[in-house]
RNA sequence: GGAGGGGUGGCAGAGUGGUCGAAUGCGGCGGUCUUGAAAACCGUUGAGGCUUCACGGCCUCCGGGGGUUCGAAUCCCUCCCCCUCCGCCA
């Protein structure tokens, strides 16, 4: 989200930004929209003002007892009246106007962002440890598991369909200790407050960190029956009279009348499962105005994690890399402007030392323009090496948002020195998806037979087991 | 699900149609006093927007939206959220 006001006062800075991440140049548009906005609300201020104080009048007039005065004066306010109202409304719809497309702009690369349209552009920053060795061709993570028959992902889909998967055994209980193990390490070691967070939120929270309302397709809500048909009757009470007419005259049928009205419906879930806790996290802020002194705020969480992955439809089909459902310990800092760059490299070191400790290969790039989220102005992803699959694969993602949040929030605090209450800068990261990290204990611990060997650090969490399988 | 009570400035909490953008208290800031601090006392202190070189002027905001009225924090409708009791329930 952008101050209107700095667009005005830097419009080609923020064309500039856009070009780079490939978005269309739209200062122009906004901008003369809103000239118009401002134009109208001259006359609109103007007219209420001149509203105002006859009304004052009218009022002093009746206490002294002049009628005649009274009523005159009402007369001249009848027709400011009737334009003060209908001014309002359109004051009302360009502020909508407005706001619906500064809701849809993400936010602006940081100059040291590189520049490119997709991940063949990401800068390798870092590569850490070297690609183990293997006296055999290592597999991938999924035919080890079935192997072992610790992970099923057929009875997974017979109740649930594609992107799930059962765990059994060790391996259910590796997933636990690793979560147990990354979050005792942020919360006791990096300084995060472990936070147990709600997975289902309001649109507003959805909003606030950028989810909504532009990537709606990307995420799942949960909805009572009750509701479901309440808003399936707010919709039909929308329905254009010639659709419900063809549907009378037997042109489409039931099905087709209700998905054509769904269609044009407004959204407005009772929740949305969150597709990661930074949602929750960040927004434990919001609408506050934090001590300065309280910064910087460090949470973390183990949650669940839900994404629809509808644009990746076909990718990643096969194994646990991409799923419906996943564990991941989330981090997240709220701080000052000044901090907010140096705490981007502090969340990606929290990150790595989960894999250093795990004694694990991984390297850390920079996230091209192009590769970004939303509302990131810089991104450092951490990739681990994967033997089975012979290729880095993300786990952990760290980006610095600055104040683009905080502004969806309404995020501020105060400062020491006084003045007024600025927005905080707000940053999150994973530290790490706890599936992945299986994922590279699973290939990467591997051994000949196809047993695994649980590496040290796990060894307290799994009861002292120092090999699944074999 | 049923019944009721609420949502007001950083916080607490008054305010049922007209000098209310809002009493009072706390907190914050400035000052007096003090070797210093505390206490006490005095003063000051909401946000956003438009406009102005500036001083300033004006508009909007008392959960969101709509309405009644010359005029709404105050009356009406509606939605959201919170709380209490009952029912159900992990």
């Amino acid at each position: 989200m952008f101050d209107l006001k700095w667009i005005r006062d830097n419009p080609d800075a923020f064309d500039n930004g856009l070009k780079r991440r490939g978005v269309e140049p739209c200062a122009k548009a906004i901008l003369q929209l809103d000239e118009e906005r401002r134009e109208h609300l001259h006359k609109l201020q103007d007219a209420q003002q001149k509203r105002n104080s006859l009304s004052k009048q009218i009022g002093h007039a009746i206490s002294s007892g002049d009628n005649e005065l009274a009523e005159k004066l009402k007369g001249e306010v009848a027709e400011l009246k009737a334009f003060v109202q209908s001014g309002e409304d359109t004051e009302r719809e360009f502020n909508g106007r407005i706001s619906a497309i500064l809701y849809e702009i993400p936010n602006l690369p940081l100059d040291e962002t590189p520049d490119g349209a997709d991940e063949s552009a990401n800068e390798e920053v870092r590569r850490i440890g070297k690609r183990p060795a293997f006296a055999f061709a290592p597999k991938q993570h999924f035919e080890i598991g079935e192997a072992l028959g610790m992970m099923d992902f057929e009875a997974a889909a017979r109740m649930s369909g594609a992107r799930f998967v059962v765990l059994r055994g060790a391996l259910a209980r590796l997933e636990r200790a690793i979560g147990q193990f990354m979050i005792d390490v942020q919360t006791t070691e990096h300084g995060y407050t472990e936070c147990s967070v709600p997975l289902m939120v309001k649109d507003h929270a959805m909003i606030g960190t950028g989810q909504l309302p532009k990537f709606m397709d990307d995420q799942f809500f949960p909805s009572s029956s009750g509701s479901r048909a309440r808003l399936l009757g707010e919709a039909l009470e929308l329905a254009p009279p010639d659709r419900e007419a063809a549907y009378r005259d037997g042109n489409i049928n039931l099905r087709e009348l209700v998905e054509q009205v769904l269609e044009m419906a407004p959204t407005k879930e009772d929740f949305w499962l969150i597709p990661t806790a930074e949602v929750s996290l960040t927004n434990l802020v919001r609408e506050q105005i934090v001590d300065e002194a309280e910064l910087p705020i460090r949470v973390t969480a183990l949650t669940p994690c839900f994404r629809a992955e509808a644009g990746a439809a076909g990718k990643d089909t096969r194994g646990m890399i991409r799923q419906h459902q996943f564990y991941k310990v989330e981090l997240v800092s709220i701080t000052t402007p000044d901090a907010s760059r140096a705490e981007l490299d502090r969340m990606t070191e929290c990150a790595e030392e989960i894999l250093k400790r795990l004694d694990l290969h991984y390297r850390v790039v920079a996230l091209s323009t192009g590769d970004m989220g939303f509302g990131a102005r810089l991104t450092f992803d951490v990739e681990v090496w994967l033997p089975g699959e012979d290729a880095f694969r993300e786990i952990s993602s760290c980006s610095v948002c600055d104040d683009f949040q905080a502004r969806r929030m309404n995020a501020r605090y105060r400062r020491a020195e006084g003045g007024a209450n600025p927005f905080v800068h707000t940053l999150n990261g994973s530290g790490l998806a706890v599936g992945r990290t299986l994922i590279a204990v699973v290939e990467n611990y591997q051994n000949k037979d196809g047993s695994i060997t649980v590496p040290d650090v796990l060894r307290p969490y799994m009861g002292g087991q120092e090999r699944i399988g074999g």
